[in-house]
DNA sequence: TAGTGGTCTAGACCACTCA
DNA sequence: GAGTGGTCTAGACCACTAT
């Protein structure tokens, strides 16, 4: 572990133990710097990692100082399986479809693939607590990930594998929210009613050297779920 | 204006220009350095925030390069006469209310601030090419804006006026979406009908001590109109 | 083996805030 | 005027990638 990722986690730590309290100045640069035996350059990488996460804000001639909001870490990016985790929420996903197939002139443009090339289709129903809150269609271009089929997605989280068996982790999303009319199938699983109006996400995740990774389309219960924000300025 | 900013100005001129294609590597640290006269720590501020906003991305051992997907350097955050105004769209907006009143335990919460403070409230339709996109609803708390009923929200934009005149910057807001139903004067004024289902935007913007400067409260025509994110991992 | 980015040092000068 | 964060230097060693 490098030192400025020492220097972030105590300050963390004390910020959580309030030994820092909220809106309380934290030690200047240099005290921090004679702290942990090292230069101010060092102490000044984690003290910029920490005002981008917005847990602390510093101010020119004053100091730096514990903000008064934490905000999650990274807010979304996380899918449906993680949050559930955290919050505690009972959960479960159930498959409707995973197949092969070639895709289509809009998961191709979105994906940045050719049309035709083939792609995975995943499509499931995403529970709390046992009552449908989502559904959820998930498009992945099978040549990036050979096997995929071998998992089985009712029990694994989709990021989670695609992180750990493929390396692959969606650093940055894209994200468009709007309303659908529903019939049918959907609305009957969503709303248990023939008709119904759905929140829908449409959105595509990006890998590492910014390559879409996936491509998902998504029907909420908006009057049961909401989709949470975090929306950063500059710097 | 800094070396650094220097540096990431060249360099996004040059991504524009193409004289650094997508995908390809820029020159190195060290080149840089040579290029502009500066020590390598500051090429490496100038690189870093590009890679930040995801315009270029790095690998050890290999390089830096052009990332293959431009994101906007702050998707949201912009309010809405700024979008409409980039987008070259034809807009327009209608105050319903502008008042004073004492907050409801609602708004004082998310404010945080005591309840029966005075807050203001903001009630504005805003239309694009003529035809509603919205119902917007802000309360701000009255003590951190004197003044502020001397302007005419039809005409002028509250960010940038919060902005301009009181030095004040929303650098952070949380956003939750969600549907609801509506009927009476909203919805004849979002759908001209007399019952609809609107997407539903509740958000609080932060300013730079993360204290909580609006809290706004948006109905969407979700047929019309689609709330665009970006969501950002770590780093 | 040469080149790259990742981390780190021990200084420096500046503009700003506050008493 | 003392203290703070903002910028910058001119080096250093390391782990990693490529050939």
């Amino acid at each position: 572990m490098t030192k400025y990722q020492q220097i972030v986690e105590y300050i963390e730590k004390c910020i959580k133990n309030e030994i820092f309290p909220k809106g309380s100045a934290i030690p200047s640069e240099q005290e921090l710097g004679a702290m942990f035996q090292c230069s101010r350059m060092t102490v000044r990488r984690a003290l910029d990692e920490l005002a981008a996460e917005g847990v602390v804000y510093k101010t020119k001639g004053r100091g730096t100082f514990v903000s008064n909001i934490a905000f999650d870490r990274l807010y979304s990016l996380k899918g449906f399986s993680q949050i559930m985790r955290e919050q505690g929420i009972d959960y479960s996903s159930e498959v409707l479809i995973f197949e092969i197939l070639n895709s289509s002139k809009d998961v191709a443009q979105h994906l940045k693939i050719l049309q035709e090339t083939e792609v995975y289709c995943l499509k499931r129903v995403r529970k709390a607590m046992g009552k449908a809150i989502s559904i959820e269609c998930v498009y992945l271009p099978v040549q990036e990930f050979p096997g995929l089929m071998d998992y089985d997605f009712a029990q694994c989280s989709l990021y989670e594998t695609l992180a750990n068996v493929y390396g692959v982790k969606i650093e940055r999303a894209v994200q468009s929210i709007s309303t659908e009319d529903i019939e049918g199938e959907e609305a009957k699983i969503l709303f248990g009613k023939k008709k119904g109006v759905a929140l829908k996400s449409v959105s595509v995740g990006y890998g590492k050297n910014f390559k879409p990774v996936e491509y998902e389309n998504a029907l909420y219960n908006g009057y049961k779920y909401t989709i949470d924000v975090v929306i950063k300025g500059e710097n």
